[in-house]
DNA sequence: CGCTAATTTGACCTGGATCAACTACGGTGG
DNA sequence: CCACCGTAGTTGATCCAGGTCAAATTAGCG
């Protein structure tokens, strides 16, 4: 893990501007964020589930995942976060988390005190609602995961997640053409689907094979 | 359907004491509330996917879920609602809902109009942020779900939701002694687990065989 | 070029689905 | 009071999507 100075919190701006209209002084207050960045490998861990964290990250670049591990090794993981995500905002309001954050490639995130965080919602409640708003389109995304674990067969689940990428891969501009880099293993991919990477395998090529 | 005049909304007041403080102003207030009261059978539909609601729904007696139909009549239901609940209460954010809401049993709602919401809120800031906190806790059920849709077994995945639903009754006090009345149907609890109606029946079994 | 992690392939197995019958039970109407 | 019905709950037989295990083949990468 290194420290550096130089970061840019636009990826945020941009994904909030995604979500709702932001005003000029509001881009200014999230600009002037005080963050500390920090590069982290791949496969680390970013906070653990049961701890009480002061501060929320915000990934810069990179993909992370939030997950649970249960008896026996088994894991879910519950969200692919991508650039301009804030994965754990919902620990300002409960304080310690019931799930577990970790990088799948290496990544770059800025480090925001809750302090600060707290303050720029009380000042500007439109962005406060616009995170509140963050959080509901998360819960639909939620809900369309239960869906595919509980009700969708494999295949039909692999298509709706690689879809469901891509729209918000586009929203912060790293997709374009229907085309993105996805650097996640076909393991990763089964834990969030609820599959053996052996069938995760095979159905990536079955998809394939049907363009 | 009919409308009645007579209600009571304490029931909320009990909910959301449950998760913090309120104020004897705050009490007040949401006793105040304007509410039109609606009891329906069960099985009946109270708000579609794609609709528009003007107005929240709050349980007051009954049994409510939330769910979504695919192709061939697949259904996964997301979450079960007992009283206290306000299953759409992100409908004040989100304009149009994402999925549907039916009774599972005879049940009495009360229609909060949109409005009345927004001025609580934006009087009780505490207020607002109980209910963010309820929406909070509700994102961790949805993980847990996840968890047992993706990695549990069957039977891990059925007791662990018989013991959830124990203890959001019990914070409502509606189960007490390790007891509660579960008026649903193994279908449905079928559809909330992603099982068929056989297997849950099998698996209920098993589990009243082990205790 | 050698090492490690990821993907792919094949053989075989199993948890849970499906289908179909049968039972229990609370109405409801005669 | 009983015959009839519709809705859940049970049970049994059979099937298959997807899991498990193990080995083989790439893909990176220092």
């Amino acid at each position: 893990m290194s420290v550096t100075a130089d970061y840019s919190l636009t990826v945020l701006l941009r994904k909030l501007g995604s979500i709702g209209p932001l005003s000029p002084e509001e881009r200014q207050a999230i600009e002037r964020l005080p963050a500390t960045v920090r590069v982290l490998e791949p496969r680390q861990e970013i906070v653990r589930e049961g701890e009480r964290p002061s501060h929320c990250f915000l990934v810069l670049d990179g993909w992370v995942c939030s997950y649970k591990i249960i008896s026996q090794g088994r894991r879910q993981i519950f969200a692919f976060h991508v650039p301009g995500d804030l994965p754990d905002l919902q620990s300002l309001h409960v304080p310690v988390l019931d799930h577990s954050f970790c990088t799948l490639t290496h990544t770059t995130l800025a480090f925001v005190p809750h302090e600060s965080l707290r303050e720029l919602t009380a000042r500007f409640p439109n962005i406060a609602a616009l995170f509140w708003r963050a959080t509901l389109i998360d819960a639909g995304i939620f809900r369309e995961w239960m869906l595919g674990l509980g009700r969708r067969t494999a295949s039909e689940h692999l298509a709706h997640m690689l879809c469901e990428l891509y729209l918000k891969l586009q929203a912060v501009g790293l997709a374009q053409e229907h085309r993105y880099t996805f650097p996640v293993t076909q393991q990763d991919l089964g834990d969030a689907t609820g599959l053996s990477n052996v069938h995760v395998n095979r159905m990536l090529q079955d998809l394939r094979r049907r363009g």
